[in-house]
DNA sequence: TTGAAAGCGCTAACAG
DNA sequence: CTGTTAGCGCTTTCAA
């Protein structure tokens, strides 16, 4: 009836039976676990060769009580951020031989009968949690079942010990906004923000209050809009924000997504970038370098950090132990848009 | 010793015994196969609740003999491209119940003791194939092992009778360039090929050069080079093609990543476009909107490619049988690049 | 409508 | 160095 199983696969008794040992030999052979006599591993390994033997995952992970797998969880895949990320993510989970299971907690499709856990201790070894992809109560059930977790771009929920791996926001924003005052003079500096519980906002956020402060530039509520990181809501934000003739010298977007729309709301006002305003952004995605003027943001290393969580990952299931915390270091990318000579 | 299972997971025994049933009941109801009195239901239900049970995906697959996921195979995560393509895949996958595995064949690490097939009947209930991800004697392997396939963005090897998704490449290139003739008057368009081997170009190249033909215009070798679906290569090409001093008033990317390239060669010898050459693209990407001037460009719907590809497959595993071909239609987008007014 | 029991293919003691 | 054997947690006949 079902279209599978029409020629079985090879299983390691057939290998077994080719080789003309037991299948313990075969699984010492494959897994490399136990002294096995030279002639013997290689008959074993021709007749791997010849059936195309490849152990069955499940069948293995029963057995072991392991799944070689880890999880990736995320909200959804959306924007330029997320191919680095997964690309990184991707490499150290091949580097270090495990299977990647993905899944966005987008939909929750409340259709199912009972809640069912899309990842966790009955399909990977341990995952990784990409912001606020999961919701607080699920974090902890996993942390208090001691499945091994890593955070990716947020920090755990108070009182819980899970490692995590972040960008140095909070000092990257606060550099830009030290060169935007010092080095081109602005004192008017607009900042928008991100969605409602971004924790990269918040950090990017005190930066700039940071550098404001340090300063002597006072902090000016009326400056601080909601970009919500994304490029009609900043269109929406900067609009309303010239409309309130605040003076405003420069504005600096939470993420390079809102820089995009900030840049049009610019330019449909009339308003010149940089001569008028300046702009900056944060992240370095692949199209700020294109926009006219090129945007100045700060470059954040996307694919490091994924990567980095899949190695504090790995380390908790191997070693059972990891960095705490790994903050990663931005770096300054000037272009035109915050008004330097090309 | 190992950090896992120090508190172990309620398994389908516990849930049997909290709720007073067999362990047959309790996969009844959670698989809604066969009846099951109503009350027992709840019984059931109740414990899987207060045990907080999720079905062991492994024991599952090794008894069912079915994984319930469905395998990605592509050669790297890189570009553009693979954002939404992904973005489809996946809700294609979760919308069918299915679980996501991820490889990249990237870096054959060939320091495996015995010849590994990451993706196969052992871990997976069918695979999507990208483009020219996997060679052909592993596809002619799968496929003679009746194992599910579906190729993504590439025709089947002569003989293998494999359902495929893809663009209408020829037609949405016939169509740009036919509107490139006839609309704009151009009559010396240069193509720029993408990496050697890649259908999508193979394509796209046919598209124009029946565009080509079918308004009397010679073709001309010399007015197609290789920029190799990607920005340096596109800009070392374009700058050879100036340096010939062959009369060139259009140039068509075979692809926005290469049309990128190719305006940067063009303003660095001083050209204007569209003024002096018009310049057009395919895909649409991101940053295709931002450039200066706007780019022209085919839009191709990458992420219902995805969703499709994985509807096919599934219904290859449900069903035994699916579309031969799916080709999804472009929609040509007309921005300044090619001297269209605003 | 329910339960008993036989595996699924493999790993990991434990013997030899 | 190698083989025997007992499960891993679940699905699926087959009986009742």
């Amino acid at each position: 009836m079902s279209p599978l199983n029409e020629f079985p696969r090879a299983t390691i008794d057939d290998v077994a039976r080719k080789a003309g040992v037991s299948i313990a030999t075969v699984s010492r052979v494959i897994n490399k676990t136990g002294q096995v006599a030279e002639s013997t591993v290689s008959r074993v390994m021709s007749a791997v060769t010849e059936l195309q033997y490849s152990p069955h995952a499940a069948a293995r992970g029963l057995a072991s009580r392991r799944t070689n797998t880890i999880g990736l969880v995320i909200r959804d895949i959306s924007g330029e951020f997320f191919g680095p990320m997964l690309r990184g993510i991707e490499s150290a989970t091949r580097e270090y031989g495990f299977d990647l299971l993905i899944h966005c907690t987008y939909s929750t499709q409340s259709d199912e009968t009972y809640h069912s856990y899309p990842l966790g201790e009955h399909n990977s070894d341990g995952i990784v949690v990409f912001t606020n992809s999961l919701d607080q109560s699920e974090i902890q059930r996993l942390y208090k079942s001691h499945f091994p977790l890593v955070l990716l771009h947020r920090s755990p929920p108070a009182g819980l010990d899970i490692p995590f791996v972040a960008f140095e926001n909070k000092t990257g924003a606060r550099n830009l906004v030290d060169y935007l005052i010092e080095k081109r003079g602005y004192r008017h500096i607009a900042f928008l923000r991100g969605p409602q519980g971004t924790e990269d906002s918040y950090w990017r956020e005190l930066g700039y209050r940071e550098a404001l402060f340090a300063h002597n530039i006072e902090f000016d509520p009326r400056l601080v809009v909601v970009g919500g990181f994304e490029e009609s809501q900043a269109y929406i934000a900067v609009t309303g924000l010239l409309s309130q003739r605040v003076p405003v010298d420069a504005i600096f977007a939470g993420d390079d997504d809102s820089a995009i729309g900030a840049l049009q709301a610019l330019k449909d006002a009339g308003i010149r970038v940089p001569e008028d305003i300046a702009l900056v952004g944060f992240d370095d995605i692949r199209p700020s370098r294109y926009l006219s003027p090129p945007l100045t943001t700060v470059r954040a290393p996307i694919e490091t950090a994924g990567y980095e969580s899949v190695r504090q990952l790995i380390n908790i299931i191997q070693l059972g132990k990891a960095e705490k915390e790994t903050l990663l270091p931005t770096e300054l990318i000037i272009r035109r848009s915050c008004g330097a000579p090309d």
